[in-house]
DNA sequence: ATCATTCTCAACACGGTGTCGAAAATAAGA
DNA sequence: TCTTATTTTCGACACCGTGTTGAGAATGAT
């Protein structure tokens, strides 16, 4: 995968052709242009992404060892294609073609966290403010320390990083973390 | 500003320099290149950015209201300029110059609020984690939620947007949220 | 008026993109 | 097996934005 070794712009056609083994004129067989292979990647990360929250989406409630267990999941994933999946995500301006695909992926997690928010509170839990907001908050919160934890490796140890940010999450929506000091 | 009007990608130096009313080639008398012109812009931004968040950086402790001033400020300013800001805040690769600036305006901001952070310890005020872990969350949880509303500017009033955003840090930095709504 | 500095711009070379049509490879049908 | 259709490859071309150069215009000081 070409694309975790360099920013996506200096990426060249010519270089992603090579790589596949044709000529670079035979790429455009295969897709219109550099942004919709970035597509086409985008798309396929959907799945494994909603897998990787699963169990927290459907527990109820303050399940933290769940959260952290996709959030490890998560960052696993993060570390490998972070180079990529930050320029895909997080870049404001990836392109039509992938902001399309990434605004559905995006707008889907973040509705999927904010009708667990929504069953949470029906359920007589406090929640800190509007199921909506505070979802997008958390997922936006989620990529953004994912990509900073791409750029600056070494700044914290992988495990601080996860338990900070899962209690920060349930800080955030709930506005307490259980006492997980406990197991 | 050309830079307001569409993604910096789509902006030619072509238009750059009509709008400065001068050939395409005299803009590089000015500037070496587009990316220059964005770090010299970026440059400009970081004592603005200092004095927004002043007020919070000098008190100690949940001082909510003075952060919620500085938050109101900033979000003013995105809303004007957040088609820039978050491609040069945001975007994971924008290029060797102004990724140098931008990251440098970033970890200053992080240890001013980091330093905040330790000091309300040493004053033995509850802190949920890490100082800088802490500080580097908060912030990206600001610039991505402000870059957010620029995106999705119908998504939520802005009172709203602040108030949520203001108790969210607090409650990710300290745990706990002072009750504002006595005022 | 002279000279130096500042500023402007037309012309050029370069590199990456996307298109086209012709050929090669592969598969299908007789 | 030979023919025909479909899929896949690629060379050649035109296009556009970038950055450089060197020559000339404007400005300003002496």
């Amino acid at each position: 995968m070409v694309f975790r070794e360099k920013p996506i712009s200096q990426v060249t056609i010519d270089e992603l052709a090579g790589a596949a083994g044709i000529a670079r004129s035979g790429f455009y067989f295969y897709f219109e242009s550099k942004q919709a292979l970035l597509a086409a990647l985008v798309d396929q990360v959907i799945g494994e992404n909603d897998l990787e929250m699963a169990e927290w989406l459907a527990s109820d409630g303050l399940d933290r060892a769940a959260l952290r267990l996709g959030l490890g999941r998560a960052l696993a994933r993060w570390k490998v294609d972070g180079r990529w999946l930050r320029e895909a995500f997080i870049n404001p301006d990836p392109g039509p073609d992938v902001q399309q695909i990434r605004d559905r992926l995006v707008a889907d997690g973040c509705s999927a966290f904010s009708r667990r928010i929504e069953r949470d509170a029906r359920a007589g839990l406090a929640v800190m403010g509007r199921p909506q907001l505070l979802a997008t908050m958390a997922v936006n919160l989620r990529s953004v320390t994912f990509a900073d934890a791409y750029a600056h490796p070494a700044a914290h140890p992988d495990d601080e990083l996860l338990d900070t940010l899962t209690d920060a999450i349930l800080r955030l929506v709930y506005g307490v973390t259980p006492d997980h000091r406990s197991n």
